[in-house]
DNA sequence: GCGATCAGCT
DNA sequence: CACAGCTGATCGC
């Protein structure tokens, strides 16, 4: 959960993330992406009539953001006043304090941040240097060396500040397994269950309203099979996940649909649409808790599935990025400061920092080995061109005709052959995992 | 009576 | 076990 109060350092009348407070002086606003935690006071009295009273204060986000957070109704009220950036699209911003008249120029853009749909990084170029807000994030080690706004001249640009999410710069959480695999996974545990009959269904107890979406996208393109969800409608503007989705029980065995009301699960009705399959079927449902599993303390590499009852599965899935990751991405961008956005489990922020600090410092000899590589567009074009001879929909990161791509970085994505120094570091991650995993193993029994 | 914060639950 | 978010209780004003 997000501990940023909403300003950076060095451009002090920006605020992101935060819409309440102090941050409601701010000249222009930003949201990364359309959790909660990243919504405070978005949603006030307060900070309405502070765009109401004002002619050029704006809320700048994606356009998938925008998207979903109008189909709440208690922010439609901030419709015009919300701007759109386009990913990997440098935009230059001329912001006023409208009580002095004092103004300020500087360019921002938005990189895909891989954590839910629509989500975002900030990156900030002026007078008071180039800043990077990551906002959450889950990007594959690799990643940073492929975003082309981080480069100049074919090297990495110099960074002020970075802003980041530390939700896992936790020891215990160095090694979490790829999208790919946590899905490739839940995609073998679901055939084995709804492949014995119809009446065998797969409930999805999702945590988050937004993120899960890779999942159903991918549990659709493999089943042809639509997933149950409360309210498709909201992703109406973004087909990609729009199409892999249905509103009636009936029509499939994987279900994400919740609970409305809270004490109203009751033994009778297994599944939160209560849906029952016609007679003589009971219905047979298979519960899939996707959690962060942390590699290091609870499992092998690869024990991404664990059996919790006969009935209950956890599967592993994170939309933060591990220790590594965040370690690779710090060591990549290499910030002359460097802040924590989130205290992670069991750290407090300061201490969280101070594990940046000593990443930045222990990592910076080899990431001058990595040069800018970006996304493989033949791979992906390739890709594209067999998925279409198989008659499959689009990837998603191939992006729909209203939006670009804004969805998630995958590991497959990232080009081949980043870096020895890179590969050196996943090869000591994987001795590690395996050592602890063992040692841990021993500890508990299975 | 209101918002802010917290405990508990999913 | 850990990713977000709701609800209802409690506190201070």
């Amino acid at each position: 959960m997000s501990c940023f109060g909403g300003r950076m350092s060095e451009y002090r009348f920006l605020s992101i993330d935060r819409f309440d407070g102090e941050n409601l002086e701010s000249w222009a606003f930003f949201l990364s992406h359309a959790h909660r935690d990243h919504m405070v006071g978005l949603d006030s009295p307060g900070f309405l009539s502070r765009l109401k009273s004002s002619l050029k204060t704006r809320l700048y986000c994606s356009e998938i953001t925008k998207a979903l957070l109008l189909t709440e109704k208690q922010f439609k009220p901030l419709e015009p006043f919300i701007e759109t950036l386009t990913v990997d699209t440098p935009t230059s911003l001329t912001v006023t304090d409208e009580v002095t008249g004092k103004e300020h120029s500087l360019l921002v853009t938005l990189l895909q941040a891989g954590h839910c749909p629509g989500s975002v990084m900030f990156l900030f170029e002026g007078t008071e240097g180039t800043v990077l807000y990551t906002g959450d994030f889950r990007l594959p080690v690799g990643s940073a060396a492929q975003f082309l706004h981080l480069h100049q001249g074919g090297r990495p640009k110099d960074i002020q500040s970075l802003y980041v999410d530390t939700t896992f710069l936790v020891p215990e959480a160095k090694y979490i397994p790829s999208r790919e695999d946590c899905c490739t996974a839940l995609i073998n545990l679901v055939q084995s269950w709804i492949s014995r009959g119809s009446h065998y269904v797969v409930r999805l107890n999702c945590k988050a309203k937004y993120g899960y979406e890779y999942l159903f996208i991918e549990l659709c393109r493999r089943f042809h099979m639509k997933v149950h969800v409360n309210d498709p409608s909201i992703y109406q503007e973004v087909p990609e996940i729009f199409q892999c989705l249905t509103s009636d029980p009936s029509e499939t065995q994987i279900h994400a649909c919740r609970w409305l009301e809270r004490y109203q699960k009751g033994r009778h009705h297994p599944l939160p649409c209560k849906y029952r399959p016609p007679p003589p079927h009971e219905l047979e449902v298979m519960s899939v808790t996707p959690s962060t599993m942390w590699f290091t303390a609870y499992a092998g590499p690869g024990d991404v599935v664990r059996k919790i009852s006969r009935h209950h599965h956890r599967v592993c899935f994170s939309f933060h990025s591990s220790y590594t990751e965040i370690r690779d991405f710090v060591g990549y961008v290499r910030p002359k400061t460097i802040h924590a956005n989130v205290a992670p489990v069991g750290s407090t922020l300061q201490e969280a920092e101070d594990r940046l600090r000593d990443l930045t410092r222990s990592v910076q000899a080899d990431s001058s080995l990595v040069s800018y590589k970006p996304l493989g567009s033949l791979r992906l074009q390739r890709a594209a061109l067999k998925r279409k001879k198989q008659g499959d929909p689009s990837p998603v990161w191939t992006g729909s005709k209203r939006f670009e791509p804004v969805l998630y970085i995958l590991e497959q994505q990232l080009v081949t052959g980043i870096s020895a120094s890179i590969h050196h570091d996943q090869s000591e991650v994987f001795r590690t995992v395996r050592e602890q995993s063992m040692h841990c193993m021993q500890r508990r029994p299975r």
